[in-house]
DNA sequence: CAGTTTAATATGTGCAGACATATACCGGCG
DNA sequence: CGCCGGTATATGTCTGCACATATTAAACTG
């Protein structure tokens, strides 16, 4: 019986995934050497080690030099899910985006907002309340603080024409971000901002990023009833 | 001047992305070729693709054939969460784990939960609901459907020692799975349950998993109050 | 026999070269 | 002028080889 080779990672990696989904090799047995399975499949070992590398990063395989490689024993599942631009997510389904500003201040921030935004307390920062609307209906009250040390630009900008999120994405350089997904209960403001019940389940996202530099902004996005994060596999 | 010589995948990258992040290379702009790149720091050609193609999954780049390379105009953030084994989550906070079964019964489903499934209407399929604690406190309210002809050997465990989530993970091979986040106001059963008011503002996981053959396992995962998910970067 | 050094080995990475593949661009044709 | 097909080109991938690095197992030593 001649075995057809694969020499292709996807290939392999296939061939590799259906090894360990049809438990040909078990959870937390060692799976043969990359240069067996490279003379077994009849490519380069390189083409083995990329097909491998990639299934350990998901969570399948444990990797260890000189040790060996084996099946992992509970797959810890990675969901990647990508964190929406409210504006394309809203046009991607067909409907009108707009936005306005709520209130815009500068106020001293609250203790905790400046202890996660790292500003001496007593300074002052951006507030920013918007709202996003999806054909005219409530779709993200959006909650935002922004230090303007970092984003001295962000003072004369009036956010009317864009949403101070892309206005920052355009404009300023991030290189971190910080996220919580968690879930919240209407209180009278986020009750009339969304036009819902007092009381109604929100779903919540918090973000912080930063440069180099310092803090840029932090903030909380509270959707509408309803709204659901989805991800495959 | 001698540029030393970046001849590691690690350090092209971190090259590229200060260059990326301090606008040397603004969004939108095409950036050398990778012939170019490997020329100019010393390396081989497969090293730059390697650092680029990293790049490019992580939503920084977008690359295409014979177009090239250009900074993503606005970066696609992707978030990797990991989806919790809550026994180890729960473990790893220093706290005891416990679970326990709050029913165990095998009704023909509802409508949506039959459709979800995939299996045809009047169908039993094995439904429970469980509770998992951590010191005693109610962490997660677990409302699970399983299709036990994908999983006969369902039958034969009552889940008094292994949560069904850890069962299901050792004894059955998934291929893929469905995620989806929101959140829900508590109503009776889960105020109940997770001993919290009604309308307390909860965080929902819904998840399903299937194999080649079918759907296995469709859960509803709703935690306690005041509980984030959070991931980095 | 306990502790330490040394060697063996699996994975991790780099390189040069080659070919594969998608596609932007240009020139020809109706 | 618009459509169509050919071609150049940048990325995508494979190969065979080499060396680096982490880690285990064996050998050695007091």
């Amino acid at each position: 019986m001649t075995t057809p080779e694969i020499n292709t990672w996807q290939g392999v990696q296939e061939e590799v995934r259906r090894r360990i989904t049809q438990r040909v090799w078990r959870p937390g047995e060692f799976i043969p050497h990359e240069a067996d399975l490279a003379a077994e499949f009849g490519c380069a070992r390189a083409t083995v080690n990329r097909a491998l590398r990639e299934l350990a990063e998901a969570g399948l395989l444990d990797r260890r030099r000189r040790a060996g490689t084996r099946v992992a024993v509970n797959p810890v599942r990675k969901a990647q899910l990508e964190i929406p631009v409210i504006r394309e997510e809203i046009v991607a389904k067909g409907q009108a985006y707009g936005h306005r500003v709520l209130s815009r201040e500068m106020p001293v921030p609250p203790a905790e907002v400046a202890a996660r935004m790292q500003v001496a307390p007593g300074r002052k920062l951006l507030h920013l309340r918007t709202l996003h609307t999806a054909d005219g209906a409530p779709y993200v009250y959006e909650n935002r603080w922004i230090n303007p040390e970092a984003v001295p630009a962000v003072l004369a900008e009036d956010f009317s024409a864009i949403s101070p999120n892309e206005w920052l994405v355009r404009e300023v350089p991030f290189e971190g971000g910080d996220f919580t997904f968690s879930a919240l209960s209407a209180g009278g403001a986020e009750a009339e901002v969304l036009s819902c019940p007092a009381g109604t389940g929100l779903f919540v996202l918090d973000r912080t990023t930063w440069t180099g530099a310092g803090m840029i902004t932090s903030v909380r996005l509270v959707f509408h009833p309803g709204y659901r994060m989805h991800t495959r596999l």
